[in-house]
DNA sequence: GGCTCAATTGATAATAATTATCATTAATAA
DNA sequence: TTATTAATGATAATTATTATCAATTGAGCC
């Protein structure tokens, strides 16, 4: 069967991460540890392991990180998450005029099919369009690190109201 | 072979274009035809055919209209680009923090593949990976319209730097 | 533990990109 | 030509993101 049904076996497989886990998280970055950055990557792993919640805001996260701890600034948020996608930790997904969202690039990459008019997104893995991907990579000698597929299109019920 | 190597026989194939075709793609779009729209449509198509020079910022977009046409106001220029990519006229990409960039949607649809290190991209097209697409769009009971697959990774020269 | 120093933080200002407002102008259809 | 309605341009407003900077804190060293 080719693209596998959202996330129930990612929710299974996610175990239950402790502080010293993101210190060493933190630390591989090369970066102090504080309880700031902590309590955010905590947020967003928690965020992950609860489905449908993917893909957040800085704002969205910041939000989640204030209600836990009350004094940590948005600017913190924001810095964090951009040091994490510079590491490559979370990947940066950006579409039409929204504000752009970050999801853990966990090595089980999924890729977005979303509906243009109501805005319902499926989630995705092809290993045969992964595979395809590191061959063009290779083609032009790059070294594959990241990619983002996003597919539009009209969903089931959207085509029918269409008629 | 798999990808096909940049543009030239996209550029080969771009036929000149009237103001007449241009006046056809408005009204499709079910907008009143003015002198501006016109001029807009008519850069993006003439940057288009220059290759080297796609993915047009709509302040850059802007700047060539203004070289023509004195009057036109950068407003009237983002709504146009807007409205067209509404209608899938032009493609939206945002890549990282930049502002969005936008290109004509063509039958001949390229996909990107950028150096992280050095913001290098190449353009490639493979027709296994469209058709795997349709399929995981079919599955999902999508009819698609559009897609955006970017590449990342190390371009030979900084992989070589890297050691 | 206390000390030192550079990194981090939070509040806020600044910047950048995009969108809204609105009076004026221009396109379309009768 | 005229009436009607959309489009335009100038600019204000909004939104998202980044920079600034004084105060605070973490990490290594004693």
């Amino acid at each position: 069967m080719l693209p596998r049904q959202v996330d129930q076996d990612i929710v299974k497989k996610q175990e239950r991460f402790k502080d010293e886990d993101f210190r060493k998280i933190i630390r591989s970055m090369g970066l102090k540890i504080t309880d700031q950055r902590i309590t955010i990557i905590n947020c967003l792993y928690d965020t992950e392991a609860k489905s449908g919640e993917r893909h957040v805001t800085a704002q969205e996260l910041f939000e989640k990180v204030a209600k836990k701890e009350e004094n940590i600034g948005f600017a913190t948020v924001y810095r964090f998450l951009r040091d994490m996608a510079d590491k490559g930790l979370v990947t940066e997904v950006r579409m039409g005029g929204q504000s752009s969202r970050y999801e853990l690039s966990s090595k089980d990459h999924h890729d977005h099919l979303t509906c243009t008019q109501c805005g319902k997104i499926c989630e995705f893995e092809n290993k045969k369009i992964e595979k395809l991907q590191v061959q063009v990579a290779e083609y032009f000698g790059f070294k594959l690190t990241n990619h983002i597929l996003e597919l539009y299109g009209l969903c089931p019920s959207c085509q029918a109201k269409a008629d």
